[in-house]
This record gives C-alpha cells, sequence and structure tokens, in this order.
DNA sequence: CGTCCTCCCATTGACGCCCATAAATTCCCA
DNA sequence: TGGGAATTTATGGGCGTCAATGGGAGGACG
C-alpha cells in the first residue's frame, strides 16, 4: 500500500507527543523523507501533512512561477513559510508545534485522515462535523448526477 | 532537507546578535558559503537571504542581460550594492547591519521566514500582516490553477 | 583610553533517545 | 482449530544533548 487511508484518533501526552498510525509511517517510510511535511490547509481548520511525494509536488508548483516574482514569493511564503517538517521520533511519534495545533483547535486528541496521497490532521470532533457535511454534499450531488442516469437508487457507491 | 521551510522568530541581544535557527544553518553549511547572503527585498520590507545557491541564481539573471546594459547595471546595482554577507559566528549567531535593519523596520526580534532555496528575515508584526495576505493570494491563484491544469497530475499540494 | 568585535563559557529549557508497560494483533504449533 | 507465545502498537516517563540566549575576557583600531 502506498496511500493513505482510514482515520484514526491519537492521544497527545504531556509532553505533546502524538503517534502517527503505523500504517502511515509505512507509507511514508517508502518515499524517503525521514519526517512529515505539514502544513496549515488554506481553507480548512486542518493541518496537510504528507512525506516526500508532497514535498516534490509543492516545489514544482512554486518553481513553475518566475523568480523573483511577486507571486512566486507569496506562494513560498504561504507554503514554505508556515510549514514545519515534524520529525519521527524511533517510537513512532511526532511533536505537533503550538503555532499547527492553534491553526486545527487541536488540544488532547489528533485524528489522522488518510486522503490518498497525502492526510490530514483535524481536533476529533471537528472532524466529525466536517465529515457529515462532507457525506451531505456528496449525496446532494449524487441526486443531480443521478437524476439523469437512474431513477432512485439508494445510497450506495458513494459512501464510506 | 536542503531547503528552508518553516519560521522562527528570534531575539537581538544587547550586542546586537540574532541567532540563525538550527534547520537554516544546517541548509547553509550543505551549501558552502561562509555566512548568509543578504540583500534588502525589491519589493517588500523584508530582507532576502541565502547560501551560495542564491548567489549563483542572482549571478545568471544579471549576466542573462546585456553587458553594460542600463537593465544590468540597475540590477547588479540594486542587488549586489546593497547586500552583504554576514558572517556567522560559532554559536550560530549573525549581527545584521543597521541599514538592513532599517529597511525591513527590525528592532528587538527577528522573523526568519523559508521560502525554499532562500529565506527572509521580518519584522514580526509586519511579517504576521504579509502572510495573511499572501494566504489570501494564494487562495485566489489556486483557483486558477486548479481550473487550468486539471488533466496532468493537478496541484494537489496546494488544495484543502 | 574607550569602543567595537571575536572568541569563550554559563544557563535554561526544549527536544531526541532510551527504556518500560499494556493492550491488541499476529504467528505458531500441538 | 484452539490456545498460548511473540510481535507490534499506543502511551508514559527519565535523562542527556543541543539550541537559544546572556555575559565576560582579550584584542584591534581609532
Amino acid at each position: 500500500m502506498d496511500q493513505f487511508v482510514s482515520t484514526f484518533t491519537n492521544k497527545i501526552d504531556t509532553k505533546g507527543r502524538v503517534s502517527v498510525p503505523a500504517s502511515f509511517r509505512t507509507v511514508l517510510a517508502k518515499d524517503g523523507l525521514e519526517g512529515i511535511y505539514c502544513y496549515p490547509s488554506l481553507d480548512a481548520p486542518a493541518l496537510d501533512a504528507g512525506g516526500q511525494r508532497l514535498v516534490d509536488k509543492i516545489n514544482g508548483l512554486v518553481e513553475d512561477l518566475a523568480p523573483y516574482s511577486d507571486e512566486r514569493d507569496h506562494l513560498a511564503t504561504a507554503l514554505f513559510g508556515t510549514s514545519e517538517i515534524l520529525s519521527i521520533d524511533q517510537d513512532g511519534r511526532i511533536i505537533v508545534p503550538e503555532r499547527l495545533r492553534e491553526h486545527a483547535g487541536i488540544t488532547t486528541h489528533i485524528t489522522f485522515v488518510g486522503l490518498g496521497e497525502k492526510f490530514q490532521l483535524w481536533e476529533p470532533k471537528r472532524f466529525e462535523t466536517h465529515l457529515a457535511e462532507a457525506r451531505q454534499k456528496v449525496r446532494d450531488l449524487r441526486k443531480l448526477l443521478g437524476a439523469g442516469r437512474r431513477g432512485s437508487g439508494g445510497p450506495e457507491g458513494a459512501r464510506e
């Protein structure tokens, strides 16, 4: 498996450490960054995270812009400037800096959410409501799509 | 990691010294310049800084312009003329000359902002507002990128 | 002779490395 | 196939090292 899947909720200990789900660590190990690249999501109260693949993608975005252009500096500021490389200790734990926790409203527990090539870190309660909204949106969307295809199937394919 | 990432705010002591973030020192050490190349940003109240890689890049920019052209002289003046090589002492600290601090409005604290291949020095308060603007610009920019690039693998990193 | 700068040392707090425990899971073997 | 052992995972805590910061001693230069 080379993708981040499923969700896990782990506890932050008194030192601020959290275990990274084992399956996520396996994926990270394969793409050669000893650490987790992590930054605040631009439009959600959550943190985006990933490994070397994610870094490469961001590099690609920035390098496509002209050197010394405003655009490039802004993009680099918003992405690199707000990012952290979270090192994974030998027990598979990371420390999420205060600045990042604050953006996501994280206090005692963190929910790790696999999104395929990257994953997100959420405050558990917030993720619950976010998930509910996302599912509702999918249902609405499918109604529109489905209206043209078939009469009325139950909510089947797009679930979970 | 061979890139400048994340932001750090450090204090200037009574002798005018500031610690360079350890992770930035690591990156600098790898690219072989004894010190930090530093000059006022062209379009922001901040200082641009980096190592040998940045110097090479700037050389490349200047050399691309016609010799003895006005453009070339202006660019060379604006960049080289206002630059300084800041030496790093054995405790990892630099002294930022008055002229440079003035351009950035720096007084007691300096915020180091990683931008990948280079980094910037900001007055902390100013950087806060600058970051907010940058994030907004990126959100707008992403809409454009996302709309146009859908098929090619997509700007995943900047989404969400 | 005083100012500025370089080198060196001290302190404090954060972080990394190590070990311990408990629960859950996998594996093995009768 | 059932049960027990070994492994893995999540979590807790001790301790040494390093980074950030402050301050002093010595030297160069006006």
